[in-house]
DNA sequence: GCAATACTCAACCAAACAGTTGAATTATCT
DNA sequence: AGATAATTCAACTGTTTGGTTGAGTATTGC
């Protein structure tokens, strides 16, 4: 539930695209593992790592587990990415203010 | 300068930190390094990581290394995690159901 | 009851990561 | 020229990670 665990379970494409078919609701393991190139287990570890992150959660019936997406982590990782850029503002970086020195030498020797 | 870069490099909480000691302008090498209680070498290793990235940049002056932060790739991370949070709107994941579910259960009990 | 299904668990592998130490490089100071 | 300072590079260690395969455990269907 850290940031530190969302950023770095959400750093993996694997596991956003995990995410993103999780979004029409709730998937067995198996169907959601189907349209990936790796293995069901390999999808199982993700999955267990999403969980372990709170951004997603699973309802077992019977022999299948449900799946579903846990917004929540997102919307605080998104919190702390609104504070980060309301604290950099607009402050130029290096390779911006790189790109607007060449530009007025640049446009200067006209 | 990929998502999965961004996040992976900004999941680890001494990254986080090395920025946020360089938001108040260049830093070099040793004194960016000082207060942490990895060694500098570890430090330099994290820097390097960040200036793939796309997070940190570098100035050579002499022996010494001038590093500054880019917020650019937190701009775009920030504008992901802004989709992202729009996508998921304010849909109620599984545990604020299960809440709401055990909510109901004990005023209508009364 | 038996076979198939839906999973997890455990062991393993290769690659990446976080950290260290020690040596090499280059620049500055006296 | 020689010493010191700032930094990287290289090698090594232990841990984590992304993935696999194979075996084990329930649950379901016939």
């Amino acid at each position: 539930m850290s940031l530190d665990q969302t950023l770095s379970a959400l750093a993996d494409p694997n596991r956003r695209e995990i995410l993103s078919r999780l979004s029409g609701g709730e998937l067995r393991m198996t169907d959601l593992a189907a349209p990936f190139e790796i293995s069901l287990n390999g999808v199982s570890k993700h999955v267990k790592i999403l969980e372990s992150a709170g951004l997603v959660s699973r309802r077992k019936a019977g022999r299948e587990h449900f799946l579903s997406a846990n917004p929540a982590p997102i919307h605080q990782a998104a919190d702390w990415f609104d504070a980060q850029r309301a604290f950099w503002g607009h402050r130029l970086d290096a390779l911006e203010a790189a790109l607007m020195a060449d530009d007025e030498k640049g446009s200067d020797d006209d």
